[in-house]
DNA sequence: TATTGTTATACTCTATAACTATA
DNA sequence: TATAGTTATAGAGTATAACAATA
C-alpha cells in the first residue's frame, strides 16, 4: 500500500536484508497448504465486502440455509453447515437478537425449533448477497474468469468427498 | 463409515424424517463456502495421516520452511507462513522442546534468532513427509488425478493473489 | 432410552498491546 | 527511534460432557 522502498544503497557491511524469497520447500507441492492460503484470501475478501453489513461467513451461511429451507429444524441447519449444535446456539441467538431470523415451534415435536427468516432478514440477506456479487464475486471472476471458476468449483467438490 | 441405513419403512404418520437433502441456496454459488469445505476435508485427512507423528499442519509447515531455509531468522519464518510473531513463539517452543528445531544466535544481530532443524528434526520431517505422500497425497490423487491436481494448484494460486 | 436445545467448559487460533534488549 | 523476540490477554472457532424437556 505504501511507497515501494527501492533500497539501492550499497552498504559496506554484509547485506542486512536476509535474502530474496523464502523457499517453500516441501510445502510447495502440498495441496492442503495452497488450499489454506487461497481460502484465507477469499474469506478475507468476503469479510471486507461484508464489513458494512457486519456479517461473517458463518452468519451468512446460516441465513442462506434458512432462506432456502424455511421451517427447517435447528439441528438440521447446524448439521448441514457442519457446526456443532452446542456452538450453533449463540450463533443463532445473535441473528435472532438482530431480528434477522427467528425460532418458532416445530409442528409435531415440542423439542425442536423450526427456523425462519424475518421479513427484515429476507431483505437483509438479499441486499447483502447483491453486494457480495458486485464486490466479492466480481473480484474473484476478475482473476479467474467464469469458466475457470466453475472448473474450480467442480475440482473442490471432488476434494470435499475425500 | 458405518452401515448405510436403508430405512424403507413406510409409516402411517406424516414423514418424521424432515425431507431429502438440505438446499444450499445462495451458498451453492459462493466460492468461499466451497473452498472452506474442501479445505476442511483436506486438513482432516492430513491430520489423520499425521496422527502417529503428532504433527499439525502449522507445525509441519514450520519444519518445512526451516528445512528449506536453514538459518532463516525467526521473524522471517513466521512472516512467510502468515503467523503472527507473538503466536509463533509457543509454536516454536514446542518444536524446540521436542528437539526437532533449535534457535541459534544470528550472525550480526543479537536481537534475532536463526532457526535450524536438529538432525532428529531432519529425519523426522523426511519420514513424516514420506508417510504423507503415501497416505494423504495418494488419497488426493485418487480423487483428482495428477493433471487435475496441478490444474487445481494453479487455480488456487490465482486466488491467493486476490 | 434416545433426541433437541441448552449451558458450561476447555483447547486451539488469531489479534493487539506492551515490555526488553538490542539496533 | 525502530526492530526482534517475548509475555499477557482477549476474542473467535471448535469439541465434549451433562442437564431438562420431550419423544
Amino acid at each position: 500500500m505504501a511507497v515501494k522502498k527501492t533500497k539501492p544503497a550499497a552498504s559496506t557491511e554484509a547485506a542486512p536484508e536476509p535474502a530474496g524469497r523464502v523457499d517453500l520447500g516441501l510445502l510447495d507441492g502440498l495441496l492442503g497448504y495452497r488450499l489454506r492460503r487461497a481460502q484465507l484470501a477469499v474469506f478475507q475478501d468476503f469479510m471486507t465486502a461484508m464489513k458494512d453489513y457486519d456479517l461473517r461467513p458463518a452468519q451468512f451461511s446460516v441465513l442462506a440455509i434458512i432462506e432456502a429451507n424455511p421451517g427447517l429444524k435447528q439441528s438440521r441447519v447446524s448439521e448441514a453447515l457442519g457446526i456443532n449444535r452446542a456452538n450453533f446456539v449463540a450463533l443463532l441467538d445473535e441473528l435472532e437478537q438482530r431480528k434477522l431470523a427467528r425460532r418458532a415451534a416445530a409442528a409435531g415435536d415440542r423439542r425442536s425449533n423450526a427456523l425462519y427468516l424475518t421479513p427484515k432478514g429476507e431483505s437483509f440477506l438479499k441486499e447483502a448477497y447483491r453486494h457480495l456479487l458486485q464486490q466479492h464475486e466480481r473480484r474473484i471472476e476478475a482473476v479467474l474468469g467464469s469458466a475457470d471458476k466453475h472448473l474450480l468449483l467442480s475440482l473442490l467438490d471432488r476434494l470435499t468427498a475425500l
